[in-house]
DNA sequence: CCAGTAAGCTGAGGCTGCCTCCGGTTAATA
DNA sequence: TATTAACCGGAGGCAGCCTCAGCTTACTGG
């Protein structure tokens, strides 16, 4: 049904080199980066970027669908770990460093689960699929406080990867993760 | 030392204007408001808005400054209240509704705290100072973790705040910030 | 009340970035 | 090699930021 016909060679040519430029400036100025500017180091037309990408989260979200679709499969392998919490917790610190990458994606990510007719909000939401039951999982084994939701809980992360975004030095979001990770602990 | 010779009048008047329509355009429109249509509606010239505020953060910094006094005036008021860990999380709670004013405050303050050529840092600090004798008078009760620094807690309330901004209902930052304040408790 | 002057005001203009649209180009195909 | 659909480019319109040179005006003291 989705088998589209190969683009032409120039197009992918350009659409490769267009994502590449794109995932150097993002990672280099955040998530405003002038896409004038990834155009233009990609040695094409802004036209030709708006004809790929009809918007900044089309090109963000096929930047960033791929890590993902990795941590949807991650949080699936660690639904076997013999420690439910510490496995949520895992799984979280890696989410977390995930939505780092790019200054500014946090915002993003956090508006995409509340925006159904985002780009950014299917390969979201599958991954909270799965991190759900990672949740669930720590609160049937009795270690994480039953009154917290996964959504809730997503959110604290995003929440802690956005302040740690905000400190100085690195690893803050670690930092702050853990210490709101110990008060969820079940007593 | 700083007795600043008083404004002419139509200054004075312009000067006052320019922060009414400032409040109204922040509110609605949030922290990047058009400093032009700010200008417009106030019935100025856009060069007359920069003669008095250089820039964006000292127009905010100026419709602000009460409210961070205020809030550290708070802060003084609740270290005689008889529940310290009670009077943390009031005060706390009352400031992050502050911080949610206007849509992309926190992220100003919360950059504010590490920046101290900021125009917002002297406010917030101030603000900080009182507020970690909250904090201190609630470790030293008994009531809150030691492990916890008034710098990670402040944070941490903006991160919440932050969290409540990106979320679609009301109350959203009240809710994250009892979550992670009941984990916080001594145990 | 008036003239001199510093303080204040203005908005055009230069800059950057967003996005659209259409005339020109080219890779694929037969 | 000719045809053509797909693709490309970038000028141009829009909005916002900020500065600066030239004009206007509220104050002052005579």
């Amino acid at each position: 049904m989705t088998d589209v016909k190969p683009m032409r060679a120039d197009a992918r040519r350009n659409y490769e080199r267009l994502l590449e430029e794109a995932q150097r400036a993002f990672a280099e100025h955040g998530v405003e980066a002038s896409l004038e500017e990834i155009a233009r180091r990609a040695g094409v037309g802004i036209g030709t970027l708006y004809r790929h990408f009809p918007t900044r989260e089309a090109l963000l979200e096929t930047l960033l669908r791929a890590r993902f679709d990795a941590q949807a499969e991650r949080a699936r392998e660690l639904l076997t770990h013999p420690e439910p919490l510490a496995a949520l917790h895992t799984w979280l610190a890696g989410l977390g460093d995930a939505t780092g990458t790019f200054r500014g994606l946090v915002e993003l990510t956090a508006d995409a689960l509340n925006d159904e007719s985002s780009r950014l909000y299917e390969s979201c939401h599958a991954m909270r699929a799965v991190g759900s039951q990672l949740v669930e999982r720590a609160k049937e084994a009795g270690e994480l406080r039953a009154d917290v939701t996964a959504h809730e809980l997503l959110l604290l992360l995003h929440a802690a990867s956005w302040a740690g975004g905000h400190l100085p030095g690195e690893g803050g979001m670690q930092r702050l993760l853990a210490l709101v990770f110990e008060g969820l602990r079940a007593s």
